[in-house]
DNA sequence: TTGTACGCGTTATCAT
DNA sequence: ATGATAACGCGTACAA
């Protein structure tokens, strides 16, 4: 087992000092041609590749990304790992992951651990228990040590960074509108308790829908669920309790797990989909797709989302030191996927 | 925006050396009780933190792990992902991922760029094409100069490292093996082209349930698809082609897509599930648990296998030196998960 | 009890 | 044209 190879080693070898060598591979001018060929051919030949940790000690930078998720089993923050990683290799960026499993306290700990020299800056979505204790000195601290920092979907308003959102009212407003459009007119909405604000701004969308529509809002026809994440035999419950019996043709949920819950309920009362009842969801994933019936989806391209809080964050990362301050907050539009769980336009 | 906070600024601010800061720190018996305290209160107030990246360079130890992984967006892999992270964290192991989207040039570049300085070791998956390829200098280059390498789920026998493995073969037989015991007689296989090796064993593990049950192989009943992460239009067509008027009771299938596509055909030429014919395939994710009927599933277990492959790769790394070298493989026993797409075991 | 010197691998600056 | 030196931030053996 040989050791890397390193400077030291060549000018060992080669008889030349260190910082010849180091001239040489750079193709320094001050270097003699023969020396130079001497060098670089055995620096090719013993493939010498200069060390990255002494390289971000010198230069202070890591060219290395922190992402920060609250889980990483889950196709919505899988697609933005993904975009983010596409604009960190086209910038000669690496990408080093931490989850939080929506724990405030290993969301706390995976930042000091990151911003300790591993990472030149932070991408974020917060975990579900940072939301709800509403307690961000970890964000403002990194932010005050200089280290840019962007966040997407669960964002916070007052922390002063680049944001990327979907927009979610707007998703939200526009997939009821397709139900509307569909010829639906008694239209449920499954969505979550209003601490969740996706499901807060997506439960807003719904409403501005209905309004444009000139249809009463009937708080009978809301569900409103703990979680966004999972679909539990509770959540199930709650689902096939709240569609029994309504008198409804359409349904929104704010995630497929929902839909495909309320999809299967409403076939056990004996509703065809999208005969009876017709059903669009926010979406993230496969399921959609592959449920029976598939399921149209307001799509969220969380792989552009990635792509553009990489852009925000390489940005700042390579802007001269002086610049003013000033952060953007990007949105990411959504888009209609039609599928099986609603009729055809006319 | 201040710089972050180094012994030497702490040692000029109190005016005492580095050294006496270090030790103070480190809780050094050397250093007076007074000075100690007076240095480690400043320390804390200002949150002093050791930079990471200078103790990398000095100890030549990252406490990096590297995942180089096919592809991200796939539940499996992500299971895998969160089982090496919490395996990593227990041991105060970061984690960095790279993706190397089925491309060999980019497995290669990828693991350069990680092998100089970034990380102590991997845990990889090789790309498709680097299997067709046949080509793994990358790989023995990177064990020979002493970085250990934890291979998982997509191997190849021949590179001297630990291995973590789905036993692919049994659990296929146990797939199979479950549609025997309730019954069915005449099952089909919806398979991969024998060089995506995962394939080769699953249709390993289904013959050989058959040959326990004195079933005949009937080749007619073997269907083997390009590749086992995607089933796109095409696959789709050969799908419902293979099934199409086929006297059949039982489909065991590779994944869980296939799985689907082939309930949906199964339907549509009015057979229904599992009444007619049962289904079971082997599953990594959700759909086989939303689909309609659910899909009885041989449950692969990412989690383990990826904590199992981390603690492979600790112990490598926290070996002494000195020790001989000696390789495992380790598999991850499956499971039967018995949902609806089967009938009940009498 | 405190401080000095060195090394991890690299590059930039200054001397020879 | 080549080499010595300092610096990035840290820890430690050794000197004072």
């Amino acid at each position: 087992m040989k050791r890397k190879l390193t400077l030291k080693l060549i000018a060992k070898e080669l008889d030349v000092s260190i910082s010849t060598v180091s001239k040489a591979l750079r193709d320094s001018a001050e270097i003699s041609e023969d020396t130079r060929q001497k060098i670089k051919a055995f620096a090719k030949l013993y493939n010498y590749k200069p060390n990255n940790i002494a390289l971000s000690l010198k230069n202070r930078k890591t060219r290395t990304i922190g992402i920060i998720i609250p889980q990483i089993v889950h196709h919505f923050f899988t697609t933005v790992i993904r975009g983010v990683e596409q604009m960190a290799r086209e910038h000669n960026y690496n990408v080093i992951i931490c989850l939080s499993n929506n724990d405030f306290d290993k969301e706390v700990l995976n930042m000091e651990l990151l911003a300790n020299g591993s990472t030149d800056g932070f991408i974020l979505s917060l975990a579900k228990e940072t939301l709800q204790k509403d307690d961000f000195r970890h964000l403002t601290e990194t932010i005050d040590q200089g280290m840019p920092v962007v966040m997407f979907d669960r964002v916070v308003d007052e922390i002063p960074c680049d944001k990327v959102l979907i927009d979610d009212r707007e998703g939200a407003k526009m997939g009821v509108t397709h139900l509307l459009k569909t010829g639906c007119r008694k239209i449920a909405i499954i969505t979550t308790e209003d601490y969740v604000t996706v499901g807060k701004l997506r439960t807003k969308g719904y409403i501005e829908a209905l309004e444009s529509y000139d249809i009463k809002v009937d708080p009978d026809n809301i569900l409103k669920l703990d979680s966004i994440d999972r679909c539990d035999q509770g959540c199930v419950a709650k689902i096939k309790h709240f569609l029994k019996g309504k008198d409804l043709d359409g349904v929104f949920t704010v995630n497929e797990l929902f839909a495909v819950e309320a999809s299967k309920a409403l076939r056990t009362f004996g509703h065809n989909v999208p005969d009876d009842v017709s059903i669009v969801c926010f979406s993230d994933g496969d399921l959609s797709k592959y449920a029976t019936p598939s399921l149209t989806t307001v799509s969220q391209h969380g792989e552009q989302m990635g792509r553009k809080a990489a852009e925000l964050l390489i940005n700042k990362l390579e802007r001269p030191e002086e610049e003013e301050e000033e952060y953007t907050t990007a949105y990411i539009e959504t888009s209609l996927i039609a599928r099986e769980s609603t009729k055809k336009l006319k």
